[in-house]
DNA sequence: GATGAATGAGCCTTCATTCAT
DNA sequence: GATGAATGAAGGCTCATTCAT
């Protein structure tokens, strides 16, 4: 959309319109750069408009509210979530314990799991525990993929002689799933991502050590 | 705590005077009130003096600033976390097996895991991302904690002939604990505590089944 | 207004291209009925669009500035009330009661004394105060009414022997019109536009009852 | 309140604090002349602060909002217009002619009758049309005002022999009230608050001869 | 001519902080 | 120590105006 009418603050070139649509993806980006950077309090539509090289007032323009830009926002990451893991659920072979694998790379997908996301979402995260409105647009997602999870643990509890409830080992996988992504983000020197997933790969084999070892899937599996 | 928290609001019972200490204790509580109420970023110094029943300009006085009500709010919990389990330890009979007992169960003490102090566990998480402070203030009370947790699971190692590195299990461990706190607050229908528990012990047994079944530690231990 | 007014809210029927006049005519009507119904502080201009069914930027196109569309939709309103009792004076015969009767009908005009035209008018007095702008449109305006109802009334104190200064009684005359109009907007529980009427005409007969009577002018007359 | 304490800008020594009710009297006081200079639609809170010579937050800690303190401002003059007609018929003997006498005296009261109240006046009834609210608090004490007028001229209209409706001639006395009200507002160059006065009169001479001139009650009223 | 995305000034509002009492 | 009125910076929001398409 040519060189010609960009007003450019350093940025690649930006066209000055831009359908509706695109704007609004462009400023749900920004909003989730903005509160990595500077947490859920301190996030101001300034910030996201600076950040998205436009002006405050198209914010308002786009979404109504502060408060909708960021329930929007929450509810485009919740959506990314759940098709990443259901894409990945479709594209693995149809056994419980390659199921569980896909699911649990997945997590560890470059897209999903971006530094920006995984901040986005401790904030999230952080601020839903008194947001009725945030929980249920997540609460719907995370309910599907326990059911998900747990499905998978009974066919895996089916196949093999495992001593514990499904139920648990769902449970211990997720938080598992659910806590590395928090170290990732908290800790002062957090571990690689490759250990982070060699972590979920032992919690899987302590459960499920006929069809798991710390590096992955059996062979048999 | 204890007695000298009284939180009236301008009934005869609130002492006109108050030591500096109590006072700064009685605001303390109300700011962990207050945030899991209405969430970290929606807390004003106003909602915390009304909920101690005390004057606006008083959290000043004690405080300097908001920043500074807050940060010590966070070391307060920290500190009282870290109370919790040293205390936790130091009762529990030097065997590795009940020595992580006790530290299982003590995240579940009534006096630490109330639903007012996991909410602002969670709020403050959610911020410290983004807050160095924050991050610092917590930090060496978790490596403390993570390094006990560590130094167990390592006891364990050299007792049974577990397969896998004592650091995965006592990361799983770990980020078992921190999952089931915050399902006890971010799902819509949390399971129950006894629950929580049986879903620790679990993950201890799939690591160490020698020492531990899903309903705690096995006599042997 | 006639039939160019169309107001439509992208059905159809409405014209791709307007005659410039009757496009600026569409928006005045939609101003006025705008401001009848936010009143004149909360009217924005895209209120005035929506109304008309048009787009946003067409008004400022054929307006220049939100304050010019304001101050012509008041010049309309003024030279359209102007015309209104102009024609009327000129329709009656010309004897002295008989112009004061048309005088005061045309008040009551249904063309003019709509809802949104009365309660614009009352928009208007309302900011006028303190816009001599406004103040100068109407003024001229204003002060032929005024000459034209002192001049009737002069010529029926010559014709009767009535008490009182013809200033005085053209006075009231004019507050008591303007005076029934406010009450037709402010009044929760208005009474009857014949009542109205009535009540000028009350108004005549006391002060030229040998001209007058609450029901008209007399026979005589 | 010492001159020591001022924040002089350039007003009389101000003290620092003041009671509630002075606050926000003084602010209702600079509302009704913010109003009056700048209108209705333009009064900003930033105005009304520097013209009481605070800052624009106490005006939200007296008032919380922009709409309250205008709606409170209306109720004040309601109030005070009410008190100051019902103050003057409890002092006026009680024969209906001095009553009405006093009812119409009472509007040109000095303390009520400022410039700067007719215009705010002025104002509130620009916006009242469209405002139930507004209407509401004026409501009763117009239908109190009414009554009163209405009962006055009924008692006239029982000692003499005139000729029209009680109801007819309260409602042009309080229109023509109004209507001279509003002429010292709008009107270039107005006539004197004398001939106002006279003109009030006249209206009330042409309704009830036998107890009124246009220079004040008849002695034998 | 017509549209609607984009801009930015100005306003209301909130709230941490100060300070006289 | 304690109170609460007062301040002023900063943020969200509105909306008149501009302009690329």
């Amino acid at each position: 959309m040519g060189e010609a009418a960009v007003k450019s603050k350093g940025e690649p070139s930006q066209p000055r319109k831009l359908s509706r649509a695109a704007r609004r993806q462009q400023l749900i980006e920004a909003t989730i750069e903005t509160i990595a950077e500077r947490g859920y309090a301190r996030t101001t539509l300034t910030d996201v408009a600076n950040r998205a090289g436009l002006s405050h007032g198209l914010v308002n323009f786009h979404f109504e509210t502060k408060e909708r830009l960021l329930t929007e926002t929450l509810m485009f990451l919740s959506e990314e979530y759940r098709a990443n893991w259901v894409a990945a659920l479709a594209a693995a072979p149809d056994t419980p314990a390659l199921q569980l694998d896909a699911l649990i790379r997945a997590d560890f997908n470059p897209e999903i799991c971006t530094p920006a996301r995984l901040a986005a979402w401790c904030a999230y995260w952080g601020e839903a525990q008194c947001r009725p409105l945030y929980q249920e647009q997540c609460g719907s997602n995370d309910d599907a993929y326990f059911r998900a999870m747990l499905d998978i643990c009974e066919r895996l509890a089916a196949e093999g002689r495992y001593r514990y409830n499904p139920t648990l080992a769902a449970r211990v996988l997720r938080v598992t799933l659910e806590g590395v992504w928090l170290d990732m983000m908290t800790m002062n020197s957090p571990y690689s991502r490759a250990e982070a997933l060699t972590t979920v790969y032992a919690c899987a084999a302590a459960f499920f050590p006929d069809h798991f070892t710390q590096d992955g899937p059996t062979a048999a599996a």
